[in-house]
DNA sequence: CTGAAAGCGCTAACAC
DNA sequence: GTGTTAGCGCTTTCAG
């Protein structure tokens, strides 16, 4: 294990009291002038920090931090599921890192990003804990309803990216799911598909409000919902294509595919390619989340768009609520449907 | 702007001095207790410890860091170029992202990451400057050597993803860009292909040092070098595209195209097939990075693997000794020429 | 084995 | 206006 301390006070970090020193006044002063306070003459304030600035000396934030009990750090928890080992590496949680890392930015906040065992999620707190960060945001519900809640009765300043589900202490942001869902369904209902298979483990409670929504389309347009068109397909590698596999092996008919995530949608199309099936000619296919990539496929997939950077502001802007000691309400935001050629 | 520090001191965050009070001892006690101090006696260690767990007591990492002078966070910045605003999107980079997580969670480090204008790399040490973090990896080294070379003249413990340069005075560790041009420009000639164009900004060195490689393999071809098959694409989204367009327009006979990323690859496929050109029929056409959605995407694409694990543990590697004082050479990691069907 | 006291680098009353 | 002093939450000599 390397250690973590310099190597030798060789040149020591430069310090307040060296500052205050060679301007010959006090820290305080150095302190007062750094912070531009008023209580400084115009003379002194600007000589300090002219200094400072020569000697590149910056202020110890540690040290600050400390002192005024304060932090402008938020900790940013990416959970991964050990049994599929989906972690940093899902297209749509890096987009939503990237999302985040912009709205924090925006507000002079700093990122302290760490991956957590979903399986054992009281330590997406540590961070909290051990007072480095002012809050958590936490990419991902998974099916952790009930960890996420006791985080939040411990007053632990959580944000969570996902579904809002009933009887949630816990403030969550995420897309519409129920919408969307039902936005995809009803487009491949107007393309006049009629047995639309579903892939996804409606246990996650985004993929189960997707699915909903789904079958809110199908009631809405007189037709059936059968259980026969789900299949439970997760989010391991290649998860798309064995789900494939096992609706052409059921033998269940089908003329359309929503898939749960890109990724899969993606793999899925391929799935059938191979197989000889046309997309969309003989099986329309749409995703979700709207990745990078999703139009550079081929076909260009048709899915649904969730707002990346609405999501990084709103779930900073809940987090920081939260940390303040207010209310932070669940938010929902608007999802979109990108028509492309997988489904026309 | 919101502000930084908790609500109220309604329940007091628990401190140390707390727990002794309870347990009816001093702080140096427990503090000793909960570093599992050989000087204290095994029975009141194991009272100290249950307590502090019991109450779910946790060390204030802030305050122990400056007392100790010691620092478990490491800085991982990502340029963004303003002008071509590629930032955190790059399906590349957030691999990076993810490997550089891993291996530092490896190490029990923290990741702090930051954004920064890469025309202001200098801000790119703050993190470091301020004593958050005990060195600085920075993803990507576009086109600013010199101000990277200032960083390290510095002595900010920094390590820079790219290519190694002559004159360089900080650590870098990178894939070898020029065998990875070269086994792509190899393979393309095996393939029979005779006019390869090469897309990519040969101003940013590990571009530069990719078409290198190419230019080597043509050499031991026997073939001819010219630079009419330069395409100075950048990364803008579309860029691959635009360079189509541009090679097609200047009438330059093509066979094959060796793309700087994979990004750059797809788009070039997607422009060609909307011209009827077939890959690889008419062109074969090799990526750069081996992103994840290379094989997804339609046909599978060719392109030059970067070991992203190895990527992530030798720049943590190099930064900790660093950051410890000792040397850290720069690193070269061997790249893998991944083959698919878009040159077959 | 345990406690008292000093101090990490900084800020903020409270003096002058 | 500026300096003195106390202390943020912790660790670590140094005594006992």
């Amino acid at each position: 294990m390397p250690k973590s301390t310099p190597p030798e006070a060789e040149s020591r970090r430069l310090q307040m009291a060296d500052i205050a020193r060679l301007a010959g006044v006090s820290t305080s002063t150095v302190s007062r002038a750094l912070a531009g306070s008023k209580l400084i003459s115009e003379e002194t304030r600007t000589r300090v920090m002219e200094l400072a600035r020569s000697l590149k000396y910056n202020i110890n934030i540690g040290a600050q931090n400390l002192r005024m009990k304060q932090n402008r750090t938020v900790g940013v928890v990416v959970p991964y599921d050990p049994a599929t080992r989906q972690h940093l590496s899902d297209p749509f949680f890096l987009s939503m890192l990237g999302s985040l890392a912009d709205a924090l930015t925006e507000q002079g906040f700093d990122m302290l990003v760490s991956r957590v065992d979903a399986s054992e999620l009281d330590a997406a707190a540590a961070p909290f804990d051990t007072g480095r960060v002012i809050g958590i945001v936490l990419i991902g519900q998974w099916r952790h309803h009930d960890q996420l809640n006791q985080l939040a009765a411990r007053h632990v300043p959580i944000v969570v990216w996902g579904a809002q589900l009933p009887q949630q202490l816990y403030c969550t942001v995420g897309g519409d799911n129920l919408a969307g869902g039902e936005l995809a369904g009803a487009h491949l209902i107007a393309q006049g598909r009629q047995r639309i298979a579903f892939f996804g483990d409606i246990n996650l409670p985004e993929i189960g409000q997707r699915h909903e929504g789904l079958c809110n389309a199908l009631r809405k347009a007189g037709m059936a919902v059968d259980p026969q068109w789900l299949i439970p397909a997760s989010f391991v590698p290649d998860g798309g294509r064995l789900a494939v596999e096992q609706l052409l092996a059921s033998g269940v008919p089908f003329d359309a595919i929503f898939a749960g995530s890109d990724l899969m949608a993606m793999e899925a199309i391929n799935a059938l390619r191979q197989r000889g099936m046309d997309v969309p000619g003989r099986v329309a296919v749409v995703g979700y989340d709207d990745i990078p990539l999703s139009s550079y496929f081929h076909p260009p997939l048709t899915t649904v768009r969730q707002p990346m950077p609405e999501a990084g502001r709103a779930l900073v802007a809940s987090l920081l609520a939260l940390a303040d000691g207010q209310a932070a309400p669940s938010v929902r935001l608007p999802t979109q449907l990108i028509i492309r050629a997988s489904t026309v």
